[in-house]
RNA sequence: GGGCGCGUAGCCUAGUCUGGAUAGGGCACCGGGUUCCUAACCCGGCGGUCGAGGGUUCAAAUCCCUCCGCGCCCGCCA
């Protein structure tokens, strides 16, 4: 992704905080800048977007800036403190030891807090819309079977991704890359297009237990005899050479009658899982369609014009990347087989160009173990002489349970629809145990949102380059750092309303009514929503919405612990109010990452 | 062997890009909290050589170097 320090980070005109920072950033730039310090802009706004220590809301150190002065930097903050004695939008300001520290004015801040809340609603933290439409392409698992987890921080994260960049105000297309043409498609109809009953014994007998999950789902049933006929074709060259006919068919275009309707009813399958996680795509696109349309032998071509381009003698082609950077032993790119096929680079290069001519902005969520696949796409852009690149996302794989990659045929894998009946087995026995109002419908609609999101926010709460392992409790996990932590306190702030019948507003209130700790942290936070959007939304990093979330459902429930609301004395309509924003902000936070925020649970 | 990434309490993790004031959380464990708004919660306690060593700096979890451990990759697979 764009470097996070690309550019001026982005306040948007939602964010409460913003013309705070301006202001500080304002009066001690230019009283520093007067004393002749030398400081990079860039600079003070980082220390602002730094967090301080309590009860100061910004701070700078000033370390720096005093030794470019050649002065002592506590008598430096002294000297600005007793400067800027006063400042609209803060309540204090002061020196402490070499730091110079802002208390916002808490009255002033809930206002505007509260002001952006209410006027922009299902759109605060969001942006005002931006022009640079943006192709997030993300999954593009192949079609030869159901999604286990490993791949499904794959699909979380790019889904989270375009929710953010959405609601940052890009137009985002998602893409699912359909592969309908490589090895692997062509292995999952070759044991289709044979009957049933002719099939290896290898194969037949070694019925993978794909089906347990859900026996009946076309992923599953369709999926079960892939790996082990990919099994199967290592040792059997005849049948392997069937198998590469069926790729050489493919490659030119004549598909096998019900190709594509076999990948599809996979397909179909897979999507009915993410879906359960809220997750969906606006295109598919087929990696056939490069080659029906010529752009693969487009590319093919501009690449043969390249002084690096070698026919080798058994008539491959390849291009010298040594100019790239690559790792030595991956300089040597194969970009045509002998047998005058198309690779998966290749391929993918073709249709990086198709993004590229209808999107500014182009970025590709990848598995750490498509690095190498991804530099030597770049070095093929730089071959031909294409100036743009994606931007990428890379994740690690999870690891299986006991530590190693998720195998099929290992037994180690763990299926997507098992960990999602799993989770929502689970929460169901949860509702239950507290709820006993709820008709059937409701309580399996709680469930099914429950357990999904618990799925989702194990995933996202860990930032993706780590390398981590399944773990069951983890994943259903309902306590503590999870989703329905977040989603509990959202349905929290819902019940107040409720029952004070207040569900669709308004909400009148007097900010000097807020002034316990309590709604006054939890204002702060909810006025850190937009530049926590921005943040993630520029730089990629989805996970700093996720560790948001949690800041923003433990803060409100503290509040709610501590503040009555309904039985307040004084300040009920006040807090209301709160319980609105607060609300509101968290939803709008359980929508970007993807959880569905729930009136009741 | 080479490339990339990761290493923070018993376990999991934020913070590392942009170096700053006592390193935030969660699980587990111990102790409290509900005649009252959903206890899927809150409060307190316990627990840290931020892998090791060196360097840069007024200041290092954060930057640089070396080493160790772990993960991923190094196909005319995708």
């Amino acid at each position: 992704m764009a470097d996070a320090t690309d550019g001026a980070p982005v306040a948007g005109p939602d964010d409460p905080w913003a013309p705070l920072r301006a202001r500080v950033l304002e009066e001690v730039g230019v009283r520093l800048e007067h004393r002749g310090a030398v400081l990079d802009p860039g600079w003070l706004l980082a220390q602002l977007e730094a967090p301080a220590q309590p009860p100061a809301d910004l701070a700078l150190a000033l370390h720096r800036p005093a030794k470019s002065l050649g002065q002592r930097p506590d008598e430096l903050a002294r000297a600005l403190a007793e400067e800027i004695s006063a400042l609209p939008g803060f309540e204090r300001i002061w020196a402490a030891g070499a730091y110079l520290n802002f208390a916002a004015d808490g009255a002033a801040l809930a206002e505007a807090t509260l002001a952006r809340v209410f006027a922009l609603g299902a759109g605060y933290g969001h942006g005002p819309a931006e022009p640079g439409a943006v192709s997030v392409e993300h999954t593009s698992a192949n079609t030869t079977g159901p999604f286990h987890i490993g791949r499904v921080r794959n699909a979380i994260i790019g889904d989270t991704l375009v929710r953010v960049l959405r609601a940052r105000g890009h137009p985002v297309t998602s893409q699912y890359y359909v592969d309908d043409v490589g090895r692997q498609a062509a292995i999952i109809t070759w044991i289709w297009s044979k009957p049933r009953a002719s099939w290896p014994p290898e194969i037949a007998g070694d019925p993978t237990e794909v089906g347990e999950a859900a026996p009946t789902k076309e992923d599953h049933v369709l999926g079960a005899p892939y790996p082990a006929a990919a099994a199967y074709l290592k040792s059997h060259p005849d049948a392997a050479e069937e198998v590469q006919e069926l790729s050489r068919q493919l490659e030119a275009g004549r598909e096998p009658a019900g190709h594509r309707a076999l990948a599809e009813r996979i397909l179909s399958g897979m999507l009915a899982s993410l879906a359960r996680l809220g997750i969906g795509f606006d295109e598919f696109v087929w990696e056939s369609s490069f080659l029906h349309d010529g752009s693969v032998e487009a590319v093919l071509g501009r690449l043969a014009k390249s002084p690096h381009r070698f026919v080798e003698e058994n008539g491959a082609e390849s291009i010298d990347g040594s100019a790239y950077g690559l790792p030595k032993d991956n300089q040597h790119i194969i970009v045509r087989r002998s047998d005058g096929t198309s690779l998966y680079v290749t391929r993918d290069l073709a249709f990086h160009l198709s993004k590229f001519a209808r999107f500014p902005r182009v970025v590709d969520v990848l598995g750490a173990d498509h690095l190498l696949h991804a530099r030597t796409l770049e070095a093929l852009l730089e071959e031909i002489g294409e100036p743009r690149r994606p931007e990428f996302v890379l994740y690690a794989y999870i690891q299986a349970p006991g530590g190693g990659k998720m195998s099929t045929r290992g037994g180690t894998a763990v299926w997507l629809d098992d960990l999602l009946g799993e989770a929502v087995e689970r929460a169901r026995g949860e509702v239950l145990k507290r709820r006993n109002d709820l008709s059937e419908a409701e309580v399996s609609e709680i469930a099914e949102k429950v357990g999904a999101g618990a799925i989702r926010y194990s995933i996202l709460r860990v930032a993706p380059e780590k390398a981590v392992q399944f773990r069951w409790e983890e994943a259903l996990s309902f306590e503590g750092k999870s989703g329905p932590f977040l989603q509990y306190a959202f349905a929290r702030a819902s019940s107040l309303l409720r029952k004070a019948e207040r569900a669709g507003g308004p909400y009148p209130y007097y900010v000097a009514e807020l002034s316990t700790e309590w709604e006054r942290a939890l204002l702060r936070t909810i006025a850190r929503l937009p530049s926590v959007v921005s943040y993630a939304a520029r730089s990629g990093h989805v996970h700093a919405v996720a560790t948001f979330a949690h800041d923003l459902a433990e803060e409100f429930n503290r509040f709610y612990n501590e503040v009555p609301v309904l039985k307040a004395e004084t300040g009920r309509e006040s807090r209301l109010a709160l319980v609105a924003a607060g609300r509101q902000a968290l939803g709008n936070t359980l929508e970007l990452l993807g959880l569905e925020p729930l009136e009741r649970m």
